[in-house]
DNA sequence: TGCACTAGCCTGTATATACAACCTGGAAGG
DNA sequence: CCTTCCAGGTTGTATATACAGGCTAGTGCA
């Protein structure tokens, strides 16, 4: 036995994930309180409890004081889709992002950016166009609005070398954020920008952000639908990802 | 002052994620440790310790022992998108969910699904096709594989009832899901199914679900560009959405 | 029979204490 | 000067203890 024992609270996690994930636990079914727990595996209560509560974090069980604990209901599970930065993504596939800025200018906010940002009709906002590339191929273009008060040295920014979003993160971390994916035809300005065939799709990403209790930004990001994709890998936390191998066990 | 205050742990987790909205704590800063917190709140470091390890699950903070804890870099905040069971999402929406099963039958796995299930090439499967209707309008197309040996009696479901996601996960919890959106030209059948037009494209959700540690289905769903579109909205666990009022406060 | 109450189990929180492991900076020694 | 080592701060874990509050079943009283 290793020095390295994975903790208590763990073991007894996956002890009970373990019991879920075969079956002999069913949504709905009963676990062992937290004294059964003691008394079953000699933790202490606290060391039970914690192992009880992240599973509850977690969304396997749900507990309920003074009844028990209980396995969750599948619906619990939210199937989750990530959106990452563009230029993070790229570099995580180990290809080289460039971006070039087409617009970068102070403008007027039409009704339709004005009711995104919940600022009146007309007020003053920023306004970007870039073209990001993947290996010097299009891969997305960002419509990109940004409330004045929130960065205001916005156009002296270099945005081929950092992109808006991490700029805009860097100010001031993003309390929430609003993301609406769709699939739609393309106009003929951003077909042209991202030389995309006649009878291809584009997968349009709309982001609203917040900081400091109010929607600070707007993007739409275009992509060309036949050489990009949203994925996601969902695992619940604290699991070992079954699709890679690689089992650890401890006695 | 009521009965029910905030717990201490929670007040300290606001207190923090106070200061890091408020722009006074910026990303790479250091947060006072554990002992700091007890000297300044009068805590005791287990409430202090929960406070931060509770901000860290939920990626606000990094926590490096022997050193210390800091606030986020932006990135780690990963922006979310929530992919729902079609008739939970219906009907969250007020209306009428109806799904029609055009296929049901078990049938040899050609080589793609065979792949991404895992199995071998013309092992037998359950394929599975349906309609789901949002007030008697077609709103997707589902196209499913499920592994035979997961779900024996897959031919007796009534799946107009039961959705097939429903049945699946009521067997077993899913342990792992991966998604993939796309943005595509229909195919003739897929069109016309859904009633849509010439120029309108498709948002096409791929997914796959894990359990007992392996894949156990693989679902295409189709949807009309026009008339659907993924959306998620992200806050931080344990924090007011801005986007809705009301605040509540204790002392 | 029907009602009220309580004993007992459950979770939720809070504290004090203890030890291990980790990291860093500075002191001590070569 | 360079290296080694250690002290002290920091997180990570584990335990025993305590009390509050929620829920339930069953007891006992009217």
């Amino acid at each position: 036995m290793s020095v390295h024992t994975k903790p208590r609270y763990r073991q007894l996690k996956e002890l009970i994930i373990g019991r879920i994930s075969a079956g002999e636990l069913r949504p709905r079914d009963r676990v062992p309180s937290e004294n059964e727990l003691v008394d079953a595996t000699g933790v202490s209560r606290m060391t039970a409890n914690r192992a009880l509560r992240e599973l509850n974090d977690e969304g396997y069980v749900e507990r309920v004081a003074g009844v028990g604990t209980f396995v969750s209901d599948f619906k619990a599970v939210s199937h989750v889709l990530e959106v990452r930065n563009i230029a993070d993504e790229i570099e995580r596939r180990g290809h080289s992002h460039t971006a070039m800025v087409l617009v970068q200018e102070k403008t007027a906010a039409g009704p339709g950016t004005a009711a995104a940002l919940q600022i009146e009709n007309g007020a003053e906002v920023f306004r970007l166009v870039l073209i990001h590339h993947e290996n010097e191929l299009p891969i997305q273009v960002e419509h990109r609005f940004v409330l004045m008060e929130f960065a205001p040295d916005c156009l002296e920014q270099d945005f081929a070398a950092v992109t808006p979003g991490a700029f805009l993160s860097a100010i001031s971390p993003l309390q929430e954020a609003e993301h609406v994916v769709r699939a739609v035809m393309p106009e003929d300005e951003i077909k042209n920008s991202l030389g995309m065939g006649d009878q291809e799709p584009c997968l349009v990403v709309s982001r609203r952000t917040w900081a400091h209790g109010r929607p600070v930004s707007f993007a739409r990001l275009y992509h060309p639908g036949s050489r990009y994709e949203l994925s996601g890998h969902y695992v619940p936390p604290g699991t070992q990802a079954c699709s890679r191998a690689g089992e650890e066990s401890n006695e």
